[in-house]
DNA sequence: CTCAAACTCCGAACGCCGTTCGGTGATAGT
DNA sequence: ACTATCACCGAACGGCGTTCGGAGTTTGAG
């Protein structure tokens, strides 16, 4: 199958394209719905870690044969995209904070970290590879909307929103145990830096050095809010040159 | 083996620890070096993806049987740490970069991002579960050598390296098609974006509507630099507000 | 010089994985 | 009543990481 045809099917299925269903009616019923196996999915995902949803452990988890699933579902990767599309969303979508611009992707940003850390497999599924649900299409344009009496153009706009996005997947990346289940104990970085300091000579380190002995912990704080407030600011800036640009023309 | 344990082996191995080397020294030579075996599977990922990077694979590519390989390593875990350790480091770290703070970072940060897109199998190695290497600390002390001036305080200061790395990474995830052998065909996102406006009603999504009207493309271009720079100028406001502070108490 | 300890190497096997094939049996339109 | 159509799924294929135990090689001790 050519990539296109993959594209075009995935698509399909997330966008649940009447072509990429059967047509006739005879034979016996279908005994599950996607929703039920992108459901399971999400479930042994959350219990036990993204390495524990196997095609066979679904299918048991459902009470059916493997291979049943197959009817379902052209393959794994498709699975994945489901489950991704599926919690692609919060609660809230970002537009519907309250405040102004700032105020609301900050709300959204800090419910949306809280989500990585709760949900650390999500990190593993995306890539460019991966076509957009509708889900994350309804993200894309709530975030859109957040920048919409900005005076961004619209390619800034969407570089700033994947700027964002960007920078909450990184960090969920660099301190997430992303293999991890949720009910593990939560990985021992005390313990491991403990460990380094037995074994490194920090003295090839001086500026680390420098910071530990300040007190800081590589890795270990939530550095989370720094950074957010950085790019903030930094798009806010932006903004109000763009302000300032536009009132110029006016007068 | 617990999760101490576990942690120390790949320390010592990380670090060279002669406790971790068999003892004695009867017996034949080694045939194979540690390094031979991380180069051979560096070269396997770039030439055909991270997937295609299997124990067996490496073995064959070095003309010795799988098994051996385990004499070497504990496991395939030990070998990725390896891998990410060996290409830690560009050829110019962060602080030798001429200029100021905000020059150094803006070059290393390109320097950085142009090495992301050509070996984008690194980004799914990492994790808080894996331990720095030699080469990894080397860089995080660069990092906070470049930031000595700034009157950040050491929190600050590692907390502004993670939230670059954070974003340059998330950002290669969210654009990479990360699987994929260095040499595939790029992913297709016209084409993606092509399938979807057949697809998608995006009259449901008007602000989104309306930045593709405006000829802006999501995840099509590439946003590195625009997100680089709020970053930046974020952590700029930070410095300036420090410096000011500073200021006044001189004062 | 002898020989056993210590070590490297690795074929074969175990239990996972995603996926495919072909058969079985239920359903529904004719 | 019959048959086309479909869901279901046991069994198998080729991959994976890892382990086990035996064969072969080197070295140091006696």
């Amino acid at each position: 199958m050519s990539a296109k045809e993959n594209q075009r099917r995935i698509l399909g299925l997330l966008w649940d394209d009447p072509a990429t269903r059967p047509s006739g009616t005879r034979g016996p019923g279908r005994g599950l719905t996607r929703e039920q196996i992108v459901t399971a999915a999400i479930e042994v995902a959350e219990a036990e870690g993204l390495p524990a949803v196997s095609m066979r452990r679904v299918a048991a988890e459902l009470g059916v044969g493997t291979a049943s699933l197959y009817t379902y579902l052209r393959g794994k990767a498709e699975l994945e995209a489901l489950m991704l599309d599926a919690v692609a969303l919060g609660d809230t979508l970002p537009h519907e904070w309250p405040g102004d611009w700032r105020a609301k992707l900050e709300a959204w940003a800090m419910d949306d970290w809280a989500a990585i850390r709760r949900h650390p497999w999500t990190l593993r599924l995306h890539g460019a590879d991966r076509l957009p649900g509708p889900n994350q299409l309804r993200w894309l344009d709530s975030m859109l909307r957040v920048f919409e009496d900005t005076g961004l153009t619209e390619p800034e706009k969407l570089a700033a929103v994947e700027a964002l996005d960007a920078y909450s997947r990184g960090l969920g990346l660099l301190l997430a145990e992303v293999e991890a289940p949720a009910d593990a104990e939560p990985y021992d970085v005390a313990g491991r830096n403990e460990g380094l300091r037995e074994l490194v000579d920090f003295s090839r380190y001086p500026a680390l050095l420098a910071a530990i002995r300040a007190g800081a912990s590589p890795y270990a704080g939530d550095p989370f809010p720094f950074g957010l407030h950085r790019l903030l600011d930094g798009i806010e800036a932006l903004i109000a040159r763009r302000t300032a640009e536009r009132g110029d023309r006016a007068e």
